[in-house]
Parts: structure tokens; C-alpha cells; sequence
DNA sequence: GCAATTCATGTGCGTTATGCACATATTGTC
DNA sequence: GACAATATGTGCATAACGCACATGAATTGC
């Protein structure tokens, strides 16, 4: 029987994972990991390339390339980091509006997944989501890999908690 | 609060679609929708390859390609099909054995997820993804799309009918 | 019963997103 | 102050696609 549960999570993880990829794609005009990347990015602690490269799990240049992109969009802006090495990554203003769009797009393609519940129903479902996502177990790294699209706005008692802002 | 348990899924989605990929990219040294190609052929209707472009979502070109790597890696053969222009897609032995292993990976991939539920929350989280699933509107063919990976052997009373074999 | 259309596949060529190996500059260490 | 460790960037290659086009086979219209 689990194994029946299993394969209808797989539809759905694919399903939802389809439709986020889908809209991200819309907006962005770009896939892969670079949606995941604005968002961290937009959390607005100024991750340097390598933290954004753990969190992605990119290779190195990958992420540089990634970057590139974001700057030549003009969404990202390199600014100087903790050291003259390090480079600090930030949003620019139309980052930060394409990332909004992103994050609404992205509730917005799951939203309708749930409208045929019942509040009670839902109320059973994000309990047991809930339950599910905090039981995973997780470097801390693995985490915020986990919550690389999260809209944290929406996100309260998260149950995957990535404690604090990026490590420095 | 539907939000919050849109995210919250959306958090899910992503982690099973990860695990989903990691899996399938470490047992057949290919990524995107080469894994599902695999899966769908291998139902046995040999489809042709537009039928399967339609079930995986690319273009007719991207499809060619996708099933030159499967011929090439000894995976699938082009047999005659039901005219002299179109190909009936067939995996081999060695395709069999390798879908196998890849089914067979995605439900062990997702499994732990479910571990730490009790059977009566299994039960209910497995009740409540059926009913969710149910109501998703699609049509004949976004259904198959949907259950591009799906372990059929495992999945009894699927939710999402994909009524018959793949349509002639 | 043949011409025009539609269907199904395949090919040339380009792009996007990525990785590996290497180069360069900066910082910490002993 | 040499040397390892850190952080970034670059050259080059590859995987997985899409678009425009070409070709052969079936269907339709008259």
C-alpha cells in the first residue's frame, strides 16, 4: 500500500514541479536553476556566488554563468562583498519586481490544486505536509536547497527552518 | 491560509521532482524527459514518435533526438509501424531491464518521504492526493502526460484514467 | 485515378543550461 | 613571507532541447 501512496505523490511532485517550471519560464524566459537563483538572491542578504552555488547545487562555473545571465537581464547586480575576492549578490529594482511576479506566479499555478477541498480537507492536507516536509532529514545546506523557491511571506511556521539569514 | 499550504506543497513538489530526477539521471546517464521516454515506451503499445512527443510535452525535433539516444544506447528499436511512415517505438531487453530499475528506483526515491507517517495518516494522505489528482481537469492527453512516470503495476484504481492504451 | 493536401519522420543549425579543467586574485597560516 | 586555502572568472565541451526545412507516405477531392 505504500507503495501505491508513493506513486501518487510522484504524480503529484511531478505535476507540481511542471507547473512551476512552466510559469517561472513564462516570466523569466529562463529555466534551470536560474528562477531558484532570483529568489535566493531576492532574500536580500547578499549571498556571495559559492553560498548561491550550495544552494542551487550547481557546479561552480555553472553558477557564474547563471549569474551572468541575471546580470546581462539587468536583474542582479555584483556588488563589492566581505572581501575583495567575494563578490555580493543584489537584486536591482526590476529583480525585485520580477521576482514578486515569480513568487505570485508560482502560488498561483499550485493554488488550483487545492480548490476542490474542502477547508477541512486542507486544513488535514498542510497538516500532513507539514509533517511530512519537517521529518526529512536535512543538512542544514539541504534545507534551504529544499526552500530555494519558497515565498517566505506566505511560509509561517515553516517546518524546514534554515535558521537565520546565509552563513557567512 | 490556502497559501500557506499551496507552498508548503509547492515545497514538496519540487523535493519529489528533485529526487525523482537524481535518481533517474544516476540510472540512465540522461536527464529531462529522456527517463519518462523510457517509461512510456515501454507500456508496449509501441507508440510512434509523435504519439510520444505529445505524451512527454516536446517538439517533434526534440523527440527524434530523444529516441536516437535511446536507439543508440541499445535501449529502444524503431520497428515498422502501423504505415510506412510512422515507427513503432519497442524497448529492448536491455530497455526493459533498465525501466525496470528506474520504476523501481522512483518509488524508492519517494518512499522515505512517507516513512515517518503513521498508516492511519498514510491512509489519509493517500486518500486525500487521490482526491486531489481526481479533480485535476485535463484532457485525454494531458492525462497521460501527467503519469509519464508512473509505476502502473503499483498504481491500483489510478485516479487520473488514461482509459485504454495509448489511441491509435 | 491522379493532384493537392495532410501526416509522420528525419536533418541542419542554433540556443540554453550546464560541467570539467584551468587561470587569477585574495586571504589566512605557520 | 612562502604556501595553502578561498573565491571568482574563462575556455571549451556536452546534453537536451527548439525552429525551419526536406522527404516520403497516405488521404482526399474532383
Amino acid at each position: 500500500m505504500t507503495d501505491r501512496t508513493a506513486n501518487l505523490l510522484g504524480v503529484l511532485g511531478l505535476a507540481v514541479a511542471d507547473r512551476i517550471g512552466d510559469v517561472a519560464r513564462d516570466i523569466l524566459r529562463h529555466g534551470g536553476e536560474t528562477p531558484a537563483a532570483l529568489v535566493v538572491i531576492g532574500y536580500g542578504s547578499g549571498p556571495s556566488n559559492d553560498q548561491l552555488r550550495r544552494i542551487l547545487g550547481l557546479s561552480h562555473p555553472g553558477t557564474v554563468r547563471l549569474v551572468d545571465r541575471l546580470v546581462a537581464d539587468g536583474l542582479v547586480e555584483r556588488r563589492e562583498g566581505r572581501d575583495r575576492r567575494a563578490v555580493a549578490l543584489h537584486l536591482t529594482e526590476q529583480g525585485r519586481a520580477l521576482r514578486e511576479d515569480l513568487l505570485k506566479g508560482r502560488l498561483a499555478a499550485i493554488r488550483p490544486l487545492l480548490t476542490n477541498f474542502t477547508d477541512a480537507e486542507r486544513a488535514a492536507f498542510d497538516a500532513l505536509l507539514h509533517k511530512m516536509l519537517a521529518s526529512i532529514e536535512t543538512t542544514q545546506s539541504e534545507r534551504r536547497t529544499l526552500c530555494r523557491l519558497c515565498d517566505r511571506r506566505v511560509c509561517t511556521d515553516c517546518p524546514i527552518p534554515a535558521d537565520g539569514p546565509v552563513q557567512t
